[in-house]
DNA sequence: TGCCCCCTGCAG
DNA sequence: CTGCAGGGGGCA
């Protein structure tokens, strides 16, 4: 899925749709998608929205829902009008709900989220915001990479906890760092002219300090041009993002590196495909 | 620290 | 048909 800019895109994108909205009715399709007492939020009105890591936070008053779109999960939202431009809203969404929507939200002005997930990997969670501390449901989680409080020192000694494992892979360790996945791994070594195949206790600290501006400069492009779309990634308004066309490495196996024009390649690392260029990254 | 697994569907 | 896909929990 959805890493932490397509996350943080999905906040940005339903903010000014839901926070303020009370819920009617959740209509709940595919049971093992939600758990909770759905009925607790009838009446309750949205009053924030937050990410961590790469789950996302929706805020009732004592409550709160966290969703994980883990693969393949979509929030979509129709509001109450039929016709946008001129067009059915159909047209802009497909039809909604569809096969592969599992929870539905509806709010007293009409409006409607949907939670799609082909694979049924995600995961919708209602939790009282007591229990968020008491249950420590973060505390497993290390350091958010675009908090000005993330140094290159704080990425070192992070990376470091794992010295001979490759640094893509320990990239993708939420205990590590939070929010990055396999895209923004792979474009990340690359900004930082880093194999991705190093073992964390070889980098240098110029390394650690290139690695630390390529982490944040492709989250944050990532974020700029609305995530990245391979398969399933749409906003709430059921749009693709744009990143994949700015990535350098990702997805691009045996296209030309957009800076030497030196193919790229692509390994297997911790079981994931992995994309670097050889050349630019040593 | 490395598999296997949870699922569905698409490309090769 | 096999392998692979923005994730990550559980298990040896």
């Amino acid at each position: 899925m959805p890493e932490l800019p397509e996350v943080e895109t999905i906040r940005l994108g339903l903010a000014g749709k839901i926070i303020g909205s009370t819920i009617r009715n959740i209509n709940v399709l595919n049971p093992k998608s939600f758990s909770g007492d759905k009925k607790l939020l009838v009446h309750k009105k949205v009053i924030n929205l937050f990410r961590r890591a790469k789950i996302l936070g929706v805020e009732f008053t004592h409550l709160t829902l966290l969703v994980h779109l883990k693969m393949s999960g979509q929030l979509i939202y129709q509001g109450k009008e039929k016709f946008v431009g001129g067009h059915p809203t159909r047209d802009m969404f497909g039809d909604l709900p569809n096969k592969s929507t599992r929870v539905i939200f509806e709010f007293d002005n009409g409006g409607k989220l949907y939670f799609n997930d082909q694979r049924k990997f995600g995961w919708i969670k209602l939790v009282e915001n007591a229990r968020i501390r008491e249950q420590k449901v973060f505390d497993k989680f290390g350091p958010e990479p675009l908090e000005k409080e993330f140094t290159w020192e704080i990425l070192k000694r992070q990376l470091v906890k794992r010295k001979n494992t490759p640094v893509k892979v320990v990239l993708l360790d939420q205990a590590v760092i939070s929010g990055i996945g396999n895209i923004y791994a792979c474009e990340a070594c690359f900004l930082a002219g880093i194999n991705p195949n190093k073992k964390t206790i070889r980098l240098t600290d110029k390394e650690y300090k290139k690695l630390h501006l390529g982490i944040i400069n492709s989250l944050k492009n990532g974020i700029k041009y609305g995530g990245s779309s391979k398969t399933h990634f749409v906003n709430p308004e059921g749009k693709k993002g744009l990143f994949l066309n700015y990535a350098f490495v990702y997805s691009r196996e045996k296209l030309p590196c957009k800076i030497c024009k030196t193919p790229i390649n692509k390994i297997k690392l911790g079981g994931r495909g992995t994309y670097f260029c050889p050349a630019c990254q040593k």
